[in-house]
RNA sequence: GUGUCCGUAGCUCAGCUGGAUAGAGCAACGGCCUUCUAAGCCGUGGGUCGGGGGUUCGAAUCCCUUCGGGCACACCA
């Protein structure tokens, strides 16, 4: 089906052309100018110059081949030569009722294509800060709009889990229990199923071995050691390895489900390993590698650079690999067995030059086809209030999930206060809640810009906030629900004249929906379906305040309103979804 | 230094593929609960869109320039 613009742009570009005057000049857009009309076409002032006539004389011969169209209550032609438009109630009606009946609400995307997602990014062994945050956030949101768009999209999400601070850990491990079988290399046997560890022991390890290793050259020494052995296949420096990475990935999913992500592949840069050798010699043997200063490296300048780019490095001098190696080796993997039609990375922007290197690399020695498309999707840094990277009170990084408390609490103290739910209710429901004022908060900013995590405003509950959604949406689901205790029946088929002014704002914010999704789809953009929904959201709460539902007398009229909030609350719920999270019951 | 992004109300942000009087939220002030959840609704005040130049019938939006800030710039990821 067309999107709303699209049919009225039809209606005008016909008249255009009806009137002696190019079709394309017919483009209509929604008024900037609500108080004046509804929609807007700008058409006859572009073409002012092309047919020598005034703006307003063009809109006028445009204006009277409009007259008896059935789409519009009204079209004016007004100085200098704006067409203004409003349209019929039965016009939109009937447009929603298309759109209710359409499988994803009138929008559609030409071509599915097959995509991959690079997002989430955190290190084993370490515990998530707030700096995954927004990768897990708007990865997840890209994910599922991809998704709504008809895409297979495969969600990766790329652990670190194989350089120094494997060897780290392994090597500090080592000093604390000597004699446990890892290390013994005479062993042979079976290695114990059960990890001779706990996620906080492991945490604590970390970072005790990493301040070691940073005043200790032996200790470095040591533990690089112990990533050479366990990258070479030492068989009881694997069994341990793979126990960190079982009893990481088991915490990791815990986290990240309370954030209502999840990923399809669990996969890491490990998994790049083997990989590597023969990628580097194809790299080699194609003439694009050769040593600079003892690296082995790919140049990726190109003439119209405005700026020297370094070329892309393959091998440190001392032979290892590195990230960009992983990477390229990952890109490699992916191509293999996906063939994707587009990678996008979701990473912190500061990336960009790096990315742009690894892309620029991929397509030079042949990695990936020129039709494949690389996205690098960078976000920007979440702030504190102070304007300054967002830290602890004390200094420190925020670890992810005392964040997450934090503001569960606070929801919960303000949800436990006002109802009358049960302590497992409530408890749920500060959780919706609070995900919904974080997801919102981060994702309403646009994901390239810094933004400030104001844990205050967010959860305010007041003004274009999550919270204010998810009790718009709630509103709504108590009415319904109501409607049918008193053995009504709720359903969008009942749409119909909607007689009050708010109501058919009501339903002119729900058309919307499609065009803004392909906006939304093109440019990656989550922060549009905020805007978009928060809007609908205003919308709505001026019908619900203006009109009373459950005690209108006539049925018919009575239906037609269910049906509208009905379907508000239908995009509602697939617009937060998108967003990833979901309204409570009551709240 | 080079490149890049940003600069819109007191604060946080939209708007940027050019259109009419630049929009929200917070904060301030004033109204609205015997009626579907007041986490709501209505209203008031608040702006030379960093400065300057240009293109255009028309510029927050495009181009140039300047000031201010963030970030990046091969052996980290």
């Amino acid at each position: 089906m067309l999107k709303i613009l699209d049919a009225i742009s039809a209606e005008v570009k016909n008249a255009f052309e009806a009137a002696g005057y190019r079709a394309e000049l017919g483009n209509v857009t929604v008024s900037n100018r609500p108080d004046l009309c509804e929609y807007q076409c700008n058409g006859a002032m572009a073409g002012a110059k092309e047919y020598h006539k005034a703006p307003i004389m063009i809109a006028q011969d445009v204006a009277a081949k409009l007259t008896d169209s059935k789409a519009f209550a009204s079209v004016e032609a007004v100085a200098p030569g704006f067409l203004n438009l409003k349209v019929n109630e039965a016009f939109l009606i009937d447009y929603i009722k298309e759109m209710a009946a359409d499988e994803k609400f009138g929008f559609a995307v030409a071509q599915p294509k097959k995509v991959i997602i690079d997002y989430g990014g955190p290190n084993v062994a370490k515990p998530l800060h707030v700096g995954h945050l927004r990768s897990a956030v708007i990865g997840e949101a890209i994910k599922r709009i991809c998704r709504y768009a008809g895409d297979t999209v495969t969600g990766d999400i790329h652990m670190g889990d194989w350089g120094l601070q494997m060897g780290l850990i392994i090597y500090e491990f080592s000093l604390r229990h000597p004699d446990l079988l890892y290390f013994d290399d005479t062993y042979t046997g079976e290695y114990p199923a059960e990890a001779p560890f706990t996620i906080s022991e492991l945490e604590e390890i970390y970072p005790t071995a990493s301040g070691k290793s940073k005043e200790d050259e032996d200790y470095k020494a040591k533990a690089m050691e112990a990533t050479f052995k366990l990258q070479s296949g030492v068989r009881g420096y694997r069994a341990l390895w793979k126990h960190i990475i079982n009893v990481s990935v088991t915490d990791l999913k815990k986290n990240y489900s309370k954030l209502n992500v999840d990923f399809d592949l669990w996969n890491g840069e490990s998994d790049a390993h083997d990989e590597i050798p023969g990628m580097v010699e194809e790299m080699k043997k194609g003439g694009y590698a050769y040593l600079s200063n003892g690296a082995l490296v790919v140049d990726v300048k190109e003439e119209t650079d405005k700026k020297e780019i370094p070329p892309c490095m393959i091998l440190k001098s001392d032979g290892a690999s590195l990230y960009n190696t992983t990477d390229l080796a990952t890109i490699r993997i992916r191509m293999r067995e996906y063939q994707p039609d587009e990678l996008i990375y979701v990473v912190d922007k500061r990336q960009e030059l790096y990315f742009e290197q690894v892309f620029r690399c991929a397509r030079k020695t042949g990695l990936v086809k020129p039709e494949t498309e690389l996205k690098f999707l960078g976000f920007g840094t979440m702030n504190g209030k102070d304007g300054k990277p967002f830290k602890t009170r004390q200094g420190g990084v925020m670890r992810l999930e005392y964040l997450l408390q934090e503001i569960n609490d606070q929801m919960y103290e303000k949800i436990a206060e006002n109802e009358t739910m049960s302590e497992e209710e409530a408890k749920k429901t500060a959780a919706q809640v609070a995900l919904s004022a974080i997801k919102y908060g981060d994702l309403s900013n646009q994901a390239s810009k810094d933004y400030i995590f104001d844990i205050e405003r967010f959860t305010s509950f007041e003004g274009d906030t999550g919270p204010y959604l998810l009790y718009t949406m709630v509103r709504i689901k108590s009415i319904l629900k109501k409607y049918e205790e008193a053995g009504g029946k709720v359903s969008e088929a009942t749409l119909a004249s909607i007689d009050n002014a708010s109501g058919k704002d009501l339903l002119k914010s729900l058309t919307g929906f499609n065009t803004m999704m392909e906006a939304a789809y093109s440019e990656l953009a989550p922060h549009k379906i905020c805007a978009y929904i928060y809007d609908l959201a205003n919308a709505l709460n001026h019908f619900y305040h203006e009109t009373k539902i459950l005690t209108e007398s006539d049925p018919a009229k009575q239906s037609a309103y269910i049906a509208l909030l009905k379907f508000t609350l239908t995009i509602m719920e697939t617009c937060i979804d998108l967003l990833g999270f979901e309204a409570p019951e009551k709240m």
